[in-house]
DNA sequence: GCCATGCATTGACTCAGGTCAAACCCTTTA
DNA sequence: TAAAGGGTTTGACCTGAGTCAATGCATGGC
């Protein structure tokens, strides 16, 4: 029996400067290791939690890709997120004690399950966690600020071009490449998130083939014209 | 000198119900009176932050109304929020330790001032506080998932339903009318939020009038018909 | 009391994106 | 190897909301 292979330990985790651990000191890191109660693996297509279902841990994803939604009896359907390794999700049962979205494996996924009570333990002693657990919630809120933008006011190309260089620019904090990425996700999920028809998703990134600005082949994307994307996004060119 | 008036305290403060205080055992809530460093004014138009300024401290509103807002160079302005006493703003700049959004006042106003790393220190103390703390930014995060919903699939009607709602009901839950609000901004602030044009806002508002869903005289806007507005938020009539 | 100003309403017209439908492509399974 | 099925693309048409412009209505300053 080799520990080294089997302890969950965020010190020795390769994700740690991304993820919860990240700007901790090695003795913080330390008070950390029994923050993961356990991983735990979802299939492709399976979830991790479902709107309704009683909130007790955060999670933390090793390896994999999720997508957040909000389903509504009436039919309506919103992704809320897309989230890939490092990142954190489950926040939003927090308030009510239950979760008011599902989360989605959009390929097979690995995630460390953190008890939030134990969280909330640890945060009192360790200041750098206290912080950085704030740090978190706050991101999410200025994320979900930037969505708002987006779905408030671009227009359908501006919202793909912001996606798409969303999503680069993420991967490559992760070491993958700035230029190319598989898509996870449909044109149905992807226009969800945007607020589009899965038509109109499709028709942009032809737009964006007869530019000349991405390549694209089913999912995978490569970004011809990172620069053009980015005046698309910023230039607003109206008015 | 009379220390009852002068004193700014959490724990005779007639909005301890829904504010910061909400849920604590009256012995933790001593603990929160020196939470609130001072209580600031802040006249109708006027910022009580804005974007790129540092972050010190979280803000009570305790009288007035505001909007929370991001502006962009080239010209796009999204509100994110309206604000009303009792709700606590500035969360969005914790991550980075400046604020991402402007907070401006739409009524004369005044907040209780409470440094975040006051809040921090006692939160390792007061165990009720650190979770009430995070419940106060998990709602945020799971109302702006409402918002996503609402920018992302729903069409002019709903979206000004689902408003006008949510603003009656927080304001029920502050003793005021179910079925009487006085607007506080303009249409144009609706429609930034709502993520349509002030004429449209303006025209919905004359559709509702039109159908006898609501009186609207300038900014006061009486619900004639909770129900039928529910239907609309609910419905989604098509498909 | 009256004008200036900012906000709101309404109309006429346009257009971005939605809808519906057909065809295509890639993967999976038998 | 063929058939089935999910996802994607493309075309034709429609419509809800945007745009532009004119008018109306309150409020505050002088």
């Amino acid at each position: 029996m080799n520990p080294q292979a089997i302890k969950v330990a965020c010190s020795n985790c390769n994700l740690r400067e991304l993820c919860m651990p990240m700007g901790l000191s090695d003795h913080d890191l330390n008070r950390l290791d029994d923050l993961v109660a356990v991983r735990r693996k979802i299939k492709r297509g399976d979830t991790l939690f479902t709107n309704g279902e009683k909130f007790t841990s955060l999670y933390a994803i090793r390896t994999g890709f999720f997508k957040t939604c909000l389903a509504t009896e009436d039919g309506r359907d919103q992704v809320t997120g897309f989230q890939m390794a490092g990142e954190i999700i489950g926040l939003d049962g927090i308030v009510n004690d239950q979760h008011s979205c599902d989360a989605v494996a959009l390929e097979d996924a690995e995630v460390c399950v953190m008890p939030f009570d134990r969280i909330e333990e640890i945060s009192r002693e360790v200041t750098a966690l206290q912080h950085h657990v704030h740090k978190i919630m706050s991101r999410e809120i200025v994320r979900e600020h930037g969505v708002m933008l987006l779905l408030g006011s671009m227009r359908a190309e501006e919202r793909l071009a912001a996606f798409l260089l969303n999503l680069v620019q993420r991967l490559h904090a992760r070491g993958f490449s700035q230029s190319e990425l598989v898509l996870r996700m449909t044109r149905e999920e992807i226009g969800s998130y945007l607020g589009l028809k899965l038509e109109t998703v499709s028709r942009t990134f032809s737009k964006f083939v007869e530019d000349g600005t991405v390549e694209v082949k089913q999912r995978h994307v490569r970004i011809l014209d990172t620069e053009g994307l980015q005046r698309l996004v910023n230039n607003n060119q109206c008015h």
